[in-house]
DNA sequence: CCTGCAATCTTGACGCTGTCAACTTGAATC
DNA sequence: GATTCAAGTTGACAGCGTCAAGATTGCAGG
């Protein structure tokens, strides 16, 4: 019989982002207020220390999730964004969607990101691909309106509602708030989420 | 000189509405994620186990504690809405700008009250005041659109825009992610509170 | 008054947590 | 082949929530 399987090698290999992957079930399991650092070891088949050569607190392990859930909340509204085709409000909606789904596929991250204070938000894996959702929001908003809704108070308080309508929704049924809106979201999720926010991209005959 | 102050008495007296008090001042220093059941002992001044006594456990004390929160985000809302006069629509701004001050004056109450899994809300002391403001919320849009919007998925749709809209802008502003409008704020909270919830409540002249 | 009891608070212990220090392993470089 | 150093281990520490047992006190019934 040749070699037994690599079960027990004292280097791990690729420790790092075992554990990454680890601390993504922990999250999504007990939630940000259950996650223990000993449990991520644990689940990576490693001793409780050994997380501290890959990551220099607790912090800095949340910190890199955070990033790997912002990056992957940047794809899923960039993907649905192309995949919308050209007209800026369908664009938009998507974007919109995207951010919903995201939140609801992944409560657990979506928490860590914008309702913890555990994660460094300041650190450059963070901030880039935040900082490139937030230009597709703006951009998605300039395309409607037609001018950079940033340098004006009106732009920006359109900027503001779109952001706080769509993420206000995420965090109230994650919480478990609105189970009578949690109803009509399964049952037409599309038209759900099209008349939530119908507020803010009035459609074109709605317009002037 | 008479008695010297009763400073070191064994038994407390209140400990239990002290215990809250405590708990909030703890909760607003520590957050949440930081918040500690013996550090509120020691603002108390009593052992790291009397709270055991009033409290089964930190749970239960969190929960007591959201319930006063709710309890006084109840009594913001409607004060402000008594004051606003009679017009529906100044009506339902008021409260919801009642309902951004509350979180911003809070936040970390604002935090329990809504994004942790700590406390217990099917707890009556704290579902009968949430009930109450969910109300106020529903009789405002009853009141703008003229039917009870509970009984219909575009009425429904209304209820959950204008809560997201606050709910969003609040925890946005919150996590600290908003720089940008924080500052329009600052400057100007009535017109930007204005501007953020136009959408949801158009103007008389806008309307139609 | 005073006696006993139950409520309230303290002390001490347990297992769990994050972090640090010291030791071990093993793979790569000279 | 010896050495070195990154990547693991074990063990310790203080702080946490909770439980059990003892100390103190207010109070009700004699």
């Amino acid at each position: 019989m040749a070699t037994g399987r690599p079960k027990k090698r004292y280097h791990h290999g690729g420790l790092r982002e075992a554990l990454i992957e680890a601390a993504e079930q922990e999250l999504a399991e007990k939630g940000i207020e259950g996650f223990t650092l000993r449990g991520v070891a644990k689940r990576a088949g490693v001793s409780h220390a050994a997380p501290a050569h890959h990551f220099r607190d607790t912090g800095e392990l949340l910190t890199a999730l955070a990033a790997v859930g912002a990056q992957r909340f940047l794809s899923g509204m960039t993907e649905r964004e192309a995949a919308a085709g050209d007209d800026p409000r369908g664009r938009f909606v998507a974007t919109g969607r995207a951010y919903i789904e995201f939140a609801l596929a992944n409560p657990a991250l979506f928490e860590l990101m914008f309702g913890s204070k555990r994660p460094d938000f300041d650190e450059p894996i963070y901030t880039t691909p935040a900082s490139q959702s937030f230009r597709v929001l703006v951009d998605g908003i300039a395309a409607l309106r037609g001018d950079d809704p940033l340098t004006s108070r009106e732009g920006r308080a359109a900027v503001m509602s779109a952001w706080s309508l769509v993420h206000g929704f995420a965090s109230l049924v994650i919480a478990g708030r609105v189970r009578f809106i949690r109803e009509d979201f399964e049952a037409d999720p599309t038209g759900t989420i099209e008349r939530l926010i119908a507020p803010v991209v009035p459609r074109p005959e709605e317009k002037r």
